[in-house]
DNA sequence: GCTATACGAATGAACGTTCGTTTGTAAAGA
DNA sequence: TCTTTACAAACGAACGTTCATTCGTATAGC
């Protein structure tokens, strides 16, 4: 697919857009710029604004619930399956960081009932998550940590990464994973 | 000061819609309402709409680094520094948890030349906490970790507190905090 | 004690602008 | 020929803000 279609580059400019000024700052005139497109012409290939914004929020969203599903599948000791887990969030801000900025932060502006689905999607994807650190604990890989606080302490502290890569920068994906890792699984102390 | 004056109640009641809506979804109209004043009423206490999304961002800017000024001044230790730091944006977020959000998510909507000022701060503010982890290096208090990575992943960390915590949990904040510090400074595993 | 003056606070109406979207039409592609 | 695509024009709705006016109250002059 060396030529995109109208509708493929909509979507991915989109994504762009909103990264950059949010979702409810961003006009179909602004994306209409970057698309080369007029306005009225998106909608032989959309329906509506929102359409946009709640692709780009299940897909991200299937990405991640994929991602625990395969990780559940390839390994059962929490200490590998929490590595698979971070890898995963690294892996996918480096390869498409507006996508996954949008899904962050603009969820919020989704209407009923999508907006109940991506919860629920998200609930579930933490519950597994959860479930990582808990298991981790009753085997004695972990500490006695609380799940949820470690939970949350962990899924949160990977959202910087999209908005900190950029290609250009020394270090390799994989140099960054393993010291994302290092610092969660062991902390800073010597 | 038990009465609150409109002004007050105006940044008060903003910076909660803000937070529930994002600054660009919420209208003078939805304000209004919540205030319990006509939106024309506003401009009696206020120059613009972007006044109030400049003060609450400025005054939490303000919080941080006065809070890391007087850490800095009330010890040399890195590990003390990095604890207290910690303890900072747990307990500004629990303090005020609409103007904290306001500050993460909606500094972006700041027009210049605020908007540059804003990340002048920020930007200062990191510095001086990517300091204290290179002075722990340096004094192998901490593991020669990678200070870029290690100074986002503890700030990124600690942006959850404000939307899971309410009053009604069950823990304390000095128990979320020794949870949260244990956890980044020694990590999860056992 | 009464009136006149001043002024902050609140308001309804309206402003110009921008928003997402629809419509009608014409060209291009199959 | 029939469908897809692009566009200019226009739509109603919502936006932040302004304006002239009114209201309520506190002070000053008599």
């Amino acid at each position: 697919m060396v030529v995109k279609t109208s509708k493929e580059r909509i979507f991915e400019e989109a994504a762009n857009l909103f990264r950059e000024k949010g979702y409810q700052a961003s006009s179909m005139r602004d994306l209409s710029d970057r698309v080369g497109l007029k306005p009225s012409s998106f909608y032989n290939h959309i329906k509506s604004k929102e359409e946009i914004l709640q692709k780009i929020c299940l897909d991200n969203a299937m990405k991640f619930v994929d991602g625990m599903k395969a990780i559940k599948k390839d390994s059962t000791d929490p200490l590998e399956q929490l590595q698979a887990v971070i890898r995963l969030h690294i892996d996918i801000a480096i390869k498409d960081r507006s996508s996954v900025t949008v899904f962050n932060d603009e969820w919020k502006h989704l209407s009923e009932p999508h907006l109940a689905n991506f919860l629920k999607m998200r609930k579930r994807y933490e519950k597994e998550f959860k479930n990582i650190i808990e298991t981790g604990i009753k085997k004695k890989v972990f500490r006695k940590v609380n799940p949820a606080i470690a939970l949350f302490t962990i899924l949160t502290s990977l959202k910087w990464i999209h908005y900190w890569h950029k290609p250009k920068r020394k270090i390799s994906v994989k140099d960054l994973e393993k010291d994302i890792i290092n610092l969660l699984v062991n902390g800073v102390s010597s």
